[in-house]
RNA sequence: GGCUCCGUAGUUCAAUGGAUAGAAUAGAAGUUUCCUAAACUUUAGAUGCAGGUUCGAUUCCUGCCGGAGCUACCA
């Protein structure tokens, strides 16, 4: 609640008790933003105060109008629709708002480590391959929930745990040890994530090859899968890779290594980072010592092969193998380490995993174990699960070669951010190496907002004509906002905020402008709430929008021959500039001085 | 089959149980002697179907229809 309904609320209960003498709380106060359409800042919503008052509605809120119009320094006026309590609020109350915040460089955001300890797991990318459009929503949703979570208030850790071993990368290493003639990303030219996951391919059609062949001889699929060389050969190699086989090993350290070269480039186009990098070949060893001395409480039971499982219909789901009857562990063991090791290093009161909805089911075994292996911390677990990318074409499949690769997705979205700027030539005055920077940082900013517009939680289509179209809502339309406002600014300088007068008229447009900035604190504290960086894109969207109308629409500021409005108005754009860096910030777009 | 999620303009997205369901894009019509036209202004167009709860339902409940995901000793 903001702090204009607050005080609201506390004449409005002032109002309520002298007018039907009854005593109520903030709850029953609904406060709404006023539609456009009506006159007024604020509205009451009445129909749950009927109870008391014993009125209709229109009298009711006539009556509390008044009341507050009377009463309150904050009301200049009001007027009823239905059920409806329009108040405008005094001038004097933005103007105060305005120069208590322009020139306030963090406004919106919350005092820094005032809130608890939270970690943010994200990316988590398997090694075998490079990165694609889904790992490009995970980790962008992931960074930005981050950021929200730091203005929120909270210290923030972001970690994510790489998937380095396992039967995938094997098939990687034993397709690059068969057909790879010892190619390296120096020798290919090609990012080592790119080389590694080539091989992965190469990998997947030789094993089709092979499968095709069986089936021929007259084996059927389920056993031609099973009984094809290359598969044994992979699984001979994981099996080696578990006993420490030193060439297997060495091997495999170098794969990775090519694979953390290409990634580390691919995260730091994306602007994405990490405090702490955990990788499975550490914690699987440690899920299932944790395991086996659970096994000793009886929590667990073995089957007559050996493995290992935890009963959990008392819960309504289905039992979960916790270790394989040869002693191995799955997902599953790994992640219960990893998370206890995690609460062991940072004891933090939430721990949030951006994981994708199709892993639903795993988290909620997760939290389940561990909670009943006696963790109260394990309540601290949340999946912030998000919803698939889909392209025009359908769903994105590896195997079919139908996925968007990250790397070309990004350097697709610079291409065409140079292509339109040049096409438009505003860049008068820039180096070469500006404009570059200029375009990466509009094609990425088109790229982040595209993805993070869209509800986390929704399902999206991803379609990349739309995406390369820079008009209409989009990450560019508010980069090119921000970039008229600071040339406003550039041209004008700034306004002075202890010039703003207390009981000077202030315009209509420029109220429009205040209102929606006045949004922002709680803008940022409901996508906390709700995890979500969506909030903050449309947010933006709403304020650029109505920035460009009143830009559009008003006496152009350099022009304007009262020094009081055009005071005003430098201090308006500052604060909106502010506001559209510190939101656009959240979701890790950038906003351009002149584009 | 069981469980979970989702159905809003032609299309892609919005809408703490509240007013006449908002944008963008595609369509139609306009705006540059004026701070950057990647903009602005006007116009037409949507809640899958049937019930229920409520003063009020896109939102909550039930059923149906349609789509996605999970239901691995993969991750």
């Amino acid at each position: 609640m903001s702090e204009l309904e607050k005080q609201l609320s506390q004449s409005g209960i002032e109002a309520i008790q002298a007018l039907f003498g009854e005593k109520t709380d903030e709850k029953q106060l609904q406060w709404q933003q006023t539609r456009k359409d009506f006159k007024g800042d604020i509205t009451l919503v009445v129909f749950p105060l009927l109870r008391i008052s014993k009125k209709s509605p229109e009298q009711t809120a006539e009556a509390i109008g008044k009341y507050l119009k009377d009463h309150s320094d904050l009301v200049e006026d009001f007027n009823v629709v239905k059920g409806f309590l329009n108040l405008s609020i005094s001038a004097a109350f933005w103007l105060n708002f305005l120069k208590e915040n322009t020139s306030l460089s963090n406004f919106g955001f919350k005092s820094p480590k005032s809130k608890s300890k939270v970690m943010v797991e994200y990316s988590s990318p398997n090694t075998n391959k490079p990165l694609h459009l889904g790992h490009l929503r995970n980790n962008f949703l992931g960074y930005s929930i981050a950021n929200i979570l730091e203005a929120e208030g909270h210290e923030v850790f972001k970690v994510q745990i790489i998937n380095d071993r396992g039967i995938h990368i094997c098939k990687s290493m034993l397709a690059w040890e068969k057909f790879g003639n010892g190619e390296t990303p120096e020798s290919s030219n090609m990012k080592g994530d790119h080389l590694v996951g080539k091989y992965y391919v190469i990998f997947d059609q030789k094993y089709k090859e092979e499968i095709a062949q069986l089936q021929e001889q007259g084996m059927d699929e389920e056993a031609a899968k099973k009984e094809a060389p290359l598969m044994k050969e992979a699984q001979q190699m994981l099996r080696k890779w578990e006993e420490g086989d030193a060439e297997v090993r060495a091997l495999w350290e170098k794969m990775n290594g090519w694979v953390y070269d290409g990634f580390a480039s691919t995260y730091q186009r994306m602007g994405v980072d990490f405090d702490k990098l955990y990788y499975e070949s550490d914690t699987f060893l440690i899920g299932k010592e944790k395991v086996l001395e659970h096994e000793k409480n009886g929590l667990l039971y073995r089957k007559e092969d050996g493995s290992l499982w935890i009963d959990l219909s008392s819960e309504g789901l289905d039992d979960k193998l916790l270790l394989r009857a040869d002693g191995t562990s799955v997902y599953m063991t790994q992640d219960i380490g990893t998370a206890i090791i995690r609460e062991e290093e940072f004891a933090c009161e939430s721990y949030y995993y951006v994981v994708g909805n199709e892993q639903d089911y795993h988290f909620k075994v997760l939290a389940l174990v561990l909670q009943k292996m006696g963790f109260k911390w394990a309540k601290g677990i949340q999946h912030l699960s998000y919803g698939m990318v889909d392209l025009p074409s359908g769903k994105m499949k590896s195997r079919e070669g139908t996925v968007v690769d990250a790397d070309d997705l990004m350097e697709e979205m610079k291409q065409t951010a140079a292509r339109i700027s040049e096409d438009l030539g505003k860049l008068d005055g820039m180096n070469d190496a500006e404009k570059e920077e200029l375009y990466e940082m509009i094609g990425m900013g088109a790229l982040k907002y595209f993805i993070l517009k869209v509800d986390p939680k929704k399902q999206m289509l991803f379609n990349p004509e739309e995406s390369v179209d820079f008009n209409g809502n989009t990450g560019p339309f508010i980069q090119y906002t921000h970039a008229r406002i600071q040339s406003i600014l550039r041209k004008a300088g700034k306004g002075n905020v202890e010039n703003l007068g207390h009981s000077e008229a202030v315009e209509n447009e420029d109220v429009d402008l205040l209102k929606s900035l006045y949004l922002f604190p709680q803008v940022v504290t409901e996508a906390a709430e709700q995890k979500s960086p969506a909030l903050i894109a449309n947010y933006a969207y709403d304020l650029v929008k109505t920035f460009n109308s009143f830009y559009q629409n008003t006496t152009p500021i350099l022009k304007e021959e009262s020094e009081s409005i055009k005071n005003r108005r430098l201090c308006i754009c500052e604060l909106v500039g502010q506001t559209l860096r510190n939101a656009m910030g959240l979701i890790g777009v950038k906003l351009p001085e002149q584009m």
